[in-house]
DNA sequence: CGGCGTGTTCAGAA
DNA sequence: CTTCTGAACACGCC
């Protein structure tokens, strides 16, 4: 699921627990921890407090009252959750934080990614790479991140030019905006360029509050899994293929070239 | 058994 | 240097 907004809503349920001090954790698998033992990421963890946690793009960035500084990345299929003590476990559940009457559960399936510890200058490396947050880009900014002659999909995937958009997000807005996914980025009409922008404000402030790409029949997310799926705009067979390395849904009416 | 997927990264090619 | 493709990671679903 991940994008902006579900990370959003992660970043959120960790900000209940602001000022709560870890007691334990629980690695029940060490395939999510990146770059240290279980042991270590244990031992580090217990025993600090919460600060209030940041989010840049689709990493939820929790800070604690000491260093090195606790990274979330939830891939395609990670979450994070609060759950009452005892509440049976689930199999994905891979590393649980015990907190004062309750605890924070890190689930993932697929584990395609995870957490790590870094250091502020591991932080800053790692932010270092991203471009702005796509809750924050100005339009200036994101008109800017569209030179070059790309797909316009693929640079609004890409995390470098801005960071939170994923494959759901970016077909939805492209749709909104009336743009073909496979249109050069460098080749849009300026009108064009800062529908997109426009479009992305509104995709995410609608979606946020669900922490999801809500999948509403009135939004192209609502229908993309359906086969013979219509436009939601105008009722036209909507088209699927690979572009930019990913499965793009588009109506060929509405989104022309 | 084969193909697919809301993410990232890397190698290799053009 | 830029851009693109395919593979890898892991696992359930169809």
């Amino acid at each position: 699921m991940p994008e902006l907004p579900d990370v959003e809503g992660f970043r959120r349920v960790l900000a209940q627990h602001t000022g709560k001090r870890i007691r334990r954790v629980l690695v029940k698998d060490a395939g999510v921890v990146r770059g240290a033992s279980s042991r270590r990421f244990a031992a580090t963890l217990q025993g600090r407090r919460f600060r209030e946690p940041d989010r840049h793009g689709k990493w939820l960035i929790a800070r604690t009252d000491a260093d090195p500084v606790l990274l979330f990345h939830f891939g395609m299929t990670g979450s994070l959750s609060w759950h009452a003590p005892g509440e049976p476990a689930r199999r994905d559940e891979r590393i649980i934080f015990s907190l004062p009457k309750g605890e924070l559960r890190y689930r993932d399936l697929r584990k395609l990614q995870g957490l790590r510890l870094l250091r502020q200058d591991g932080l800053k490396k790692l932010l270092g790479k991203l471009g702005p947050d796509a809750l924050r880009i100005s339009q200036k900014a994101l008109l800017e991140g569209l030179a070059g002659r790309r797909q316009i999909k693929a640079a609004l995937m890409d995390q470098r030019v801005i960071a939170g958009l994923g494959n759901l997000l970016v077909d939805e807005i492209l749709w909104r905006a009336r743009i073909a996914p496979a249109r050069k980025s460098n080749a849009l009409e300026q009108r064009e360029a800062k529908a997109i922008y426009r479009e992305m404000r509104r995709v995410l402030r609608a979606a946020i509050p669900t922490g999801r790409v809500p999948p509403r029949p009135s939004w192209l997310t609502g229908r993309r899994d359906r086969q013979e799926a219509k436009c939601p705009r105008c009722a036209s067979k909507l088209r699927r293929a690979t572009i930019a390395g990913r499965t793009t849904v588009w109506c060929p009416r509405c989104q022309r070239r």
